[in-house]
DNA sequence: CTCCCATACTTAACGTTGTTAACTCAGGAG
DNA sequence: CTCCTGAGTTAACAACGTTAAGTATGGGAG
């Protein structure tokens, strides 16, 4: 009797066909601009039928946000990890920017809207803080390794993350041409993780670097 | 015949009326949640009456923006410059901080609400630019004084803002109780500031900053 | 086969938003 | 006195998120 099983499968189906189409609109316009009724014709349904899935629209665009912190710890993870530690953390951040600079939409629904992160508390681990483990990992191999210099790790990593994020905050919210004096997008990515990363370096880690 | 002189005055009176009836609603609240009605009702007059005095929602809230600016200068231009160059970086950072955080949605609207920049074309030198002016200037100074590594002032400069307004994003935007072994909110304020000026240190200025 | 009912979906509506067209009406100009 | 300018109001529009009420479909029970 796999009744049951196949009208989940169906159910299961227009779900993943609201969030597609949700995601599509999204990447393309901000959050306020994608209403449920567009949402809704995309997907050729009457719009009351999203609310069959979802309970409102800040569901639907959290469950949105979920898969984007999904994917955001897989481009992570799938970036080549240099054996040279801070030349880790260094690919790591730019890895974080390329994300952050390529979906700008979801970036900023991410990391930019207040008080959305409430859902990181439901999971032990949520891939939030499995890409920041990412961050955190890389440090502390960079510091045991005598590289950085000692620190409290988390403060350490979330320094690292902060510029980062306001490196992208800046690029992806104000056109750059529209601010004075401004380099190019991915240079100024690399300035910040950079300068980040030789505030960070042990007299030892910077000496090696500047050896090679 | 002072009459037009009057009527002026009594526009002028309104204009200001709505924008500080704005300014109280969006301190206090977001941008979207404050509603032209809500301004209309503070006042005591209809909501068409404020498009008597700006186009629309966004052309008030851009007024505000504006202002705000000015009030970013003043507040940056008020504070203690000490002698050394590098403080006054210092300083000058984390002054900017702690206008980010003590006005979190005037903040919000200035620096991560998108293209809403382009009236900086329109004055010449605008409060925007004179802001980044200082830091500008200070950065300068430092780079000069040889406390700073010679590169880019701008550049520089914009590392600097850029790492800050990092910091200051995630601080007013998701709320630190909720990520990952946050620290207390100054502590990464000074930790950003500190670890990117280290960055940007001359081994000259280290070893000057070590000596004190 | 028939009745029934759960479930997926739609239609139609409500209240609220930004915005505008059409008006009222006071008061100085001629 | 008449006219006209312009600030202000009323009433409405379209679009939004959301919900109550209704329709159909299709498998289980008698």
């Amino acid at each position: 009797m796999g009744v049951i099983e196949r009208r989940e499968r169906e159910r299961e189906e227009v779900r993943r066909k609201i969030l597609t189409a949700a995601r599509d609109l999204f990447a393309s316009e901000g959050y306020d601009r994608v209403t449920m009724r567009r949402i809704a014709d995309a997907i050729e349904y009457s719009p009351t039928t999203i609310y069959n899935h979802f309970e409102d629209k800040d569901d639907l665009v959290q469950a949105l946000c979920q898969e984007d912190f999904d994917r955001l710890f897989q481009h992570l993870q799938q970036t080549p990890s240099p054996a040279d530690p801070v030349e880790a953390v260094r690919q790591l951040g730019l890895a974080y920017a390329r994300f952050g600079t390529s979906y700008p939409n979801q970036y900023r629904f991410m990391f930019m809207t207040p008080g959305k992160f409430e859902y990181l508390k439901e999971d032990d681990v949520s891939p939030g803080e499995q890409a920041f483990g990412l961050l955190r990992a890389a440090v502390t191999a960079a510091i045991e390794g005598g590289y950085f210099r000692r620190g409290d790790v988390d403060t350490t990593a979330q320094v690292l993350w902060a510029s980062m994020h306001g490196a992208i905050a800046l690029i992806i919210n104000l056109q750059p041409q529209h601010w004075p004096h401004a380099p190019a997008a991915p240079d100024l990515v690399e300035q910040v993780i950079d300068a980040t990363i030789r505030g960070f370096l042990a007299e030892q880690g910077a000496a090696r670097r500047r050896g090679r």
